[in-house]
RNA sequence: GGCGUUGUGGCCGAGUGGCUAGGCAGCGGUCUGCAAAACCGUGUACAGCGGUUCGAAUCCGCUCGACGCCUCCA
């Protein structure tokens, strides 16, 4: 039997903002669409958290053994940057000032993007589409909108109608917003747009002669407007109506309410039965935003190349920062909070190594299916890892008492234990034990020969010399460990 | 201005109408030549003011603060 027939998810739905239990549209299979990146530049660490967080959620529902097919995409056709502008992409003006060609913008912030988020160790999607390999299907949707009055071209563009959409749909379903304040709201701003009302959005955009990403449509040459491309990818591949539908609280307004509203037009139903969306990272109390300048990249951390930070950190130890935190909730980046973490993550790693020693024993001085249970009510109740994490740290003390002989458990409950651990450690969390020395045969042979010489002077009470080493050592960033055993290292 | 989120002990960060979240730091202890590391033990905090309740940090109202969206943004 399938692990999710006796694990009832509870999964937190932005459109019903309540915790609802998670039936999927065919049983056995979810399918889940996440709004992938804009490969204009770096990501930075705040898109990291949403990927992550939704790789997350993919790893659990792995984990109950759901058939998933996880689609995220890659805008590379760019977004609009000013509705009022004379409709240059971001990919194509970051093209014109580098003098490179806008695919190749593409390539190297697309190739960026993966690297990050394999050294984070997040899995690839099922199917990773991109918008301009779409092109034709967005048409398709378009010419379907207009043939059913949703729609107007006016001056070779196409806008979403949302006010004839109003009449007999709901337009701000997800947001909670009312069309009427939106119209009071935006009217002052509007004075030269030649759309009927400010609310519309684009579907398709007339291309000016000097925009360079553009293609043929029934309506002449142009590219496809910024929320569409979801609709067309999220339907092509999962389907009218899928399961969960993911991606930061940013786009909560405009961009998913519109791809509500799209789908509703061509459709005639919600697409999604689930809209999660993740909290932002913030930088200093304030949201990440290139625009602001306030962001840091993965790779600074990595690095430590930020005056933000102390020291750099390893990629596991910023996953489990993330993961010690809900995914609905803004949290807040800084290097004490990351080295917190990195002990804390270091405590984790060190049980995990004891446990492969441990002995056993005829009876469990503690049961070890309660303490599953729990990880699995954690992960149940919306995805809570910060509590799975609660958990695993139980488990580490457990670990702990067993190595003392404090604590006992048979050969049935240790295998359990052990299972059921590192299923959620790589599984679940997707948290990797890189052996953090990062020494090669040369140095450990090296600090070895200090270490037997600092034996033989502490053998011999020359305190001044065993010090001596030791301090050295420390100020070389390598760290001298003392136990029963002997004495080991670690390079910090 | 509109929509929404949020305010937890030194720090980070969960959660809940009555029962110890957890991590880091601190403190005490074990260990050690002394340390460090490791391990064990240890914290009655929930912005303010009212209200509901036998009982609220948890529900309601107000005040103050913070944040997000309303323009591309994870």
């Amino acid at each position: 039997m399938s692990l999710f027939k006796n694990q009832p998810l509870k999964i937190y739905n932005s459109i019903t903002k309540t915790k609802e239990l998670f039936v999927p549209v065919t049983e056995g299979s979810v399918g889940m669409y996440v709004c992938g990146p804009t490969v204009y530049s770096n990501v930075h660490l705040g898109n990291v958290r949403t990927f992550m967080s939704f790789d997350m959620v993919f790893r659990y529902l792995n984990h109950l053994e759901y058939k998933v097919r996880y689609v995220r995409n890659i805008t590379d056709a760019g977004h609009m940057e000013d509705d009022a502008d004379e409709g240059e992409d971001k990919i194509a003006k970051k093209a014109r000032i580098e003098k490179i060609e806008p695919m190749e913008v593409v390539q190297r912030y697309t190739l960026d993007f993966h690297g990050i988020l394999e050294k984070l160790n997040n899995l690839p999607p099922s199917i990773e589409p991109t918008a301009t390999g779409h092109i034709i299907e967005q048409i398709e949707i378009i010419k379907d909108i207009v043939a059913k009055g949703l729609a107007y071209e006016i001056n070779g563009s196409v806008y979403f109608d949302v006010l004839k959409y109003n009449e007999t749909k709901e337009y701000g379903v997800l947001s909670g917003r009312k069309i009427e304040d939106a119209v009071h709201n935006t009217r002052l701003l509007d004075g030269q747009s030649e759309k009927k009302n400010p609310q519309d959005f684009a579907l398709w955009k007339k291309a000016s002669p000097q925009h360079i990403m553009r293609w043929s449509s029934p309506w002449g040459v142009g590219f496809p407007g910024w929320h569409l491309e979801c609709t067309a990818m999220s339907t092509k591949y999962l389907g009218e109506k899928f399961d969960i539908h993911g991606g930061g609280m940013d786009l909560k307004f405009p961009h998913h309410e519109c791809e509500i509203a799209q789908a509703e037009a061509c459709n005639g139903q919600s697409p999604v039965n689930f809209w999660m969306h993740a909290n932002m990272l913030t930088l200093n109390g304030q949201k990440m935003s290139k625009s602001t300048r306030n962001n840091i990249l993965p790779g600074e951390i990595f690095s430590g190349e930020n005056k933000v930070l102390s020291k750099p950190f390893s990629p596991s130890v910023v996953r489990f920062f993330m993961m010690q935190a809900h995914y609905r909730s803004i949290l807040d980046f800084s290097s004490e909070a990351l080295e917190a973490s990195e002990k804390g993550y270091n405590k984790l790693v060190e049980a995990l190594k004891t446990l492969e020693s441990v002995q056993v024993s005829q009876t469990s001085s503690f049961v070890v299916q309660d303490w599953e249970n729990d990880c699995y009510s954690a992960m149940n109740d919306d995805f809570n890892t910060p509590i799975l994490i609660a958990n695993l740290f139980e488990a580490v003390k457990h670990i702990n008492l067993l190595k003392d002989g404090k604590a006992t458990l048979t050969q049935i409950d240790l295998d359990l234990f052990t299972k059921t651990l590192h299923a959620f450690v790589y599984d679940v969390l997707g948290l990797v034990t890189e052996t953090t020395e990062q020494s090669s045969d040369k140095l450990e042979g090296v600090v070895n020969m200090l270490i037997n010489m600092r034996k033989q002077a502490r053998d011999n009470k020359d305190w001044a010399m065993s010090d001596h080493i030791r301090d050295e050592l420390k100020a070389l960033g390598i760290q001298l460990k003392d136990n029963k055993e002997g004495t080991t290292f670690i390079v910090e």
